[in-house]
RNA sequence: UCCUCGCUAGCUCAAUUGGCAGAGCGGGCGGCUGUUAACCGCUAGGUUCGAGGUUCGAGUCCUCGGCGAGGAGCCA
């Protein structure tokens, strides 16, 4: 007996195979049962012949209830019938091993669920075939970027999720007591720390979950998510960007080499992501700002309009970038933002002190953005400044400021959220559905 | 915080003008050798989110509250 996982399965067409797994549902046709098993790597289906079993196995068999879990052997067989991920091959049952009959109020039937109840079953709903496809692109996407930074000098290193007193208002800020230290927050970035480690390391990455207490309810918002965030020395803004897409263009790369069953059973559009490659399109916060005026100035629907209202200066909104997103088959960076609407650390632009060396990086299809970086402030007076202006306590500072005294060069870095960029690439509406167990603010359970 | 919508069987939903609370799925029993969220027959299953009000009569109308969703704002 050989055991098997599922998505290897067409190496094994015309053996005899053992599969463990889960039945996912069974379809009972007089002498005749198929059973869809699933075993974490796949989903089968299995057939089981009346004349094939002994008569109480094939009884047994007939009313095995769903996510029972079995051990099932017998020959692979290809079949342009057969349902699965991958499908087209089935497996006759010879033997079945029933290792627990599972209860019969399952309460996920394999209808259409709504939100609050499949959340709730969280913990039922990954058992889905799209959950399950999902979060498989999610560990794909992981293991991709990983994988491109490690073979392209990059160190991986822990930042710290305990954090210190807050570097910005305490408003977005999960707060914990820390023994007699006072409070601790949950980060919301581990950039500061990176600053630190790529003058010890050159170029560091730090991956982990970072918490917003913010009070967000849109489809781009969780309270606690996943940011992959590179961090470079002696690298300037355009240095960056070449970064940014040769990542991403990786990262697509391998969901579509390794996950082709997956999107298909999420009936992904491929030839979007196929299209995508380096180098990716690049436009200046200017001249975002005058097409989207040019926008908002001749729309003519009031509802729409006020959506679009737009003037030099104000950060983009969702529909803002939506509509930027309209333009390319590619992602897009938009570069050069005011600096009033960014964070206090990013490098003014050469002569322009009002715009700022900022990149954000727009995902197509309406997706927006995935990655948000900077080209840092390097000079310590001017950091300095900065903290002072923005009313930040300067004591809190006292180590991110000294790293601009010993050795400081120009360098730049960004983040990036595992969950927009499973979303874009899975081509589904709501990051929620892109970690095992999503956060909200209005959700803590499962 | 604001705007909009929703809450009826385990799930997804229906219920005409205020007039007997229903269907599909899921569960049970039975049938069928190619099902694809199978199909067919039978069957069990209800505090209509809560409190109060109007009415001969409220799932439906009114008031207050609760919970959720979508969007906006917010958002390194």
């Amino acid at each position: 007996m050989t055991l098997i996982r599922v998505e290897d399965i067409a190496k094994y067409e015309g053996q005899e195979a053992t599969v463990r797994g889960w039945v996912y549902n069974r379809t009972d046709k007089g002498k005749l049962v198929f059973l869809l098993v699933r075993d974490g790597s796949g989903f089968v289906q299995c057939v089981a012949f009346k004349g094939d079993l002994e008569e109480h196995v094939f009884d047994q068999v007939m009313r095995l209830p769903q996510e029972s879990a079995v051990v099932i052997t017998g020959p692979v067989r290809a079949d342009g019938r057969a349902p699965g991920i991958p499908g087209g091959y089935e497996i006759s049952v010879k033997d079945i091993q029933i290792v627990q009959v599972a209860d019969l109020d399952y309460p996920m039937s394999l209808k259409e669920h709504g939100v609050d109840f499949a959340l709730d079953n969280r913990h039922f709903w990954i058992r889905f075939p799209s959950q399950w496809s999902i979060l498989r692109v999610r560990a794909t996407v992981m293991a991709a970027a990983r994988e491109w930074l490690d073979s392209h000098g990059f160190i991986a290193m822990d930042t710290p999720i305990l954090t210190p007193a807050a570097a910005e208002g305490t408003t977005t800020l999960f707060e914990t007591e820390y023994f007699d230290e006072g409070k601790a927050y949950l980060a919301q970035t581990g950039q500061l720390y990176n600053e630190a480690n790529i003058f010890a390391f050159g170029k560091v990455y730090c991956f982990g979950p970072t918490f917003r207490a913010e009070k967000s309810k849109t489809r781009r918002h969780l309270t606690e998510f996943w940011m992959l965030e590179p961090e470079i020395a002696f690298c300037d803004l355009d240095e960056l960007m070449e970064i940014e897409e040769q990542l991403i263009t990786h990262i697509v790369q391998r969901v579509l080499r390794d996950r082709q069953p997956e999107l298909c059973a999420l009936k992904r559009d491929t030839s979007k992501l196929e299209a995508i490659r380096p180098p990716f399109p690049r436009m200046s916060y200017d001249q975002a700002a005058d097409y989207l005026i040019d926008l908002y100035q001749r729309e003519t629907d009031p509802e729409r309009k006020e959506l679009l209202k737009f003037e030099w200066g104000m950060d983009f909104g969702a529909p803002h970038e939506v509509e930027l997103t309209k333009l390319h088959d590619q992602p897009v960076f938009i570069y050069g933002y005011p600096t009033a609407v960014k964070a206090f650390y990013m490098e003014p632009w050469p002569g322009r002190p009002e715009v700022c060396k900022s990149v954000d990086l727009l995902a197509p299809e309406g997706y927006g953005e995935i990655c948000g970086g900077s080209e840092r402030i390097s000079d310590y007076t001017l950091l300095l400044e900065r903290i002072r202006k923005e009313g930040l306590p300067e004591s809190a500072f006292k180590w991110y400021l000294e790293l601009r005294k010993y050795g400081s060069v120009p360098h730049s870095g960004f983040g990036m959220g595992v969950e927009r960029v499973t979303a874009w690439l899975c081509g589904i509406d709501h990051i929620r559905e892109t970690i095992p167990f999503p956060r909200t603010i209005k959700r803590v359970y499962p």
